[in-house]
DNA sequence: TCAATAGTGTCTCTTAGACAATATTGA
DNA sequence: TCAATATTGTCTAAGAGACACTATTGA
C-alpha cells in the first residue's frame, strides 16, 4: 500500500446576473491559499459521501447554503504540485442556480462569497481553479451550442424571451429570435402553461415550463 | 485526516478489427474479481505518476506493453461499493490504437487479454466496467458523429476509404462516400501525400496522413 | 474489354440566418 | 393611437443525404 492522494470536488456555480454568466468564488478563510479566491470545494469523506457527486453537493451545502438539483462533471485533475498540501486529486463539476436564487446565496456563511464574470473573472483565482473555470464555461457552452436547454438557470415558471437571454448570456452572444423559437417549437424539453404572463404594456407572453425528466 | 480511498485510471482501449470497434480486456490475475474480465487499469501512485494521464500510460505498458500517444478523459466513478477493496475512486480514459499494432498486442505478458466487441461486448465485465465501458464508446461515437477524425485508429498513412471504413466502425452505420469527402475536402487535420498507392487492379489510391497537431 | 474501386457531380430536402410583417397589450 | 414586446412568416444560402456518373488501373 502506498500513500494515497487528497481527492476533492470542486463546482463551478453559475448564475446569469444582468445578463451576463456569472461564477460563484468564495474567499478562502484557512490555509492553504487563505484570503485567495476560489471555486467552492470539499474534501472526499468517504464515510460521508455516497460518491463524488455528494463531496460537490456538501461543498455547496457547507460553504454557500445552496442545495441544487443537479450536477455535471466536466474533468479530473490531478498532480503533485497543483496544491501545495500534496498530491491531489480534483474532480469537477459544475451547476446551474437559477436567478430567482441568486440574491440568496450571498448573504450566507463564514467565508466571504462573490459572483465573478465566468468568461474573463476579475479575481484572480487559487490554485490551478482559473483553468478548471475555462473547462466548465466551454463545457456548458457547448452544451447550449449544441441546444441543450440551460433550463436550470431559469424560475420553474418563464418565457421563451427569457429563455433566449439565458442562452444568449451562456453563448455571450445574440441571437436571432426567430431562429430560436423555430428550434424550440418542437423541443420536448418545454411545456406550455396555460396561464399568460403579462409585463407592462405590451402584448402578454405564453408561459413555459421544463417537460418532466429532461434532459440537459 | 480521513481514510482516503484507492484512486486508480482505467483504460478502454479502442481498436478497429474486421470492420468492428473492439476493446481490450484484461483477464485479471489477482483478487479482486481474479480470473474475470475488466479493462486494464492500475492504482495511481503518486511516487511514480506525475498525474492520472501517467497511471493510465503505465497501466497500458505494464499489462499489454503497449506505448499510446495520447488518452482522452472520459469520467470519474467513486463510491465505497463499486471495488471490493473498499471507497474507491477510478478515472475513466479512453485510447485509440492504430491498426498496424493491433497484432502485436495479444502476445505479451501475464494477463490473458482479448478484443471484445465495444459495443456488445461478449464477456461479462468485473466492477462497473460495462458501465465505464458504455462511456468511453458513447463519447466516441459523439466525438466522430460530431465530425472528429479517429486518426489514431488509423496507420501513419491511409486512403480516404480506409479513412471512411473506420469511421463506419466506429459509428456502427454505413456512411456516404460522396458525403463523407465532400466534407474532408477542407479539413485541416488532413493532409495530401504526393505518392499514390496501387491496390489490386483498379484506379490507385490517393494516400493522406494527420496534419501536425490535429484536433481529435 | 471487364471488374473493381477511386473520385466527382447533381438533385432534393432540411435547416440556419437574416430580416420583415403581423399581433396584442396598457398607457 | 403609440410604444413595446410577442409571435409568425419569408427569402436565401449552406449543408446533408441519396444516388448516379466518370476515371483509372490490372487482368
Amino acid at each position: 500500500m502506498n500513500l494515497m492522494p487528497l481527492v476533492s470536488a470542486d463546482v463551478a456555480l453559475f448564475c446569469v446576473e444582468r445578463g451576463a454568466l456569472k461564477v460563484l468564488l468564495v474567499q478562502r478563510a484557512r490555509a492553504p491559499e487563505q484570503g485567495e479566491w476560489a471555486l467552492p470545494g470539499a474534501v472526499l469523506k468517504p464515510e460521508l459521501d455516497q460518491n463524488l457527486e455528494a463531496t460537490a453537493l456538501r461543498a455547496l451545502r457547507d460553504k454557500v447554503s445552496v442545495e441544487v438539483g443537479h450536477l455535471e462533471q466536466v474533468a479530473t485533475v490531478s498532480g503533485p504540485a497543483r496544491d501545495p498540501r500534496g498530491y491531489s486529486v480534483a474532480v469537477l463539476f459544475y451547476a446551474l442556480l437559477p436567478r430567482d436564487q441568486v440574491t440568496a446565496i450571498v448573504k450566507s456563511r463564514i467565508e466571504a462569497v462573490e459572483w465573478d464574470l465566468a468568461s474573463q473573472p476579475a479575481r484572480a483565482l487559487a490554485f490551478d481553479h482559473d483553468e478548471l473555470l475555462s473547462k466548465a464555461v466551454a463545457l456548458l457552452r457547448d452544451k447550449v451550442e449544441r441546444h441543450a436547454l440551460p433550463l436550470h438557470l431559469l424560475p420553474e415558471r418563464f418565457t421563451l424571451t427569457e429563455l433566449q437571454r439565458i442562452c444568449e448570456a451562456v453563448l455571450g452572444r445574440s441571437l436571432d429570435k426567430g431562429v430560436f423559437r423555430r428550434r424550440l417549437r418542437d423541443s420536448p424539453d418545454l411545456q406550455e402553461v396555460p396561464g399568460e404572463l403579462v409585463r407592462g404594456s405590451q402584448r402578454p407572453a405564453q408561459v413555459y415550463r421544463a417537460a418532466g425528466g429532461f434532459r440537459f
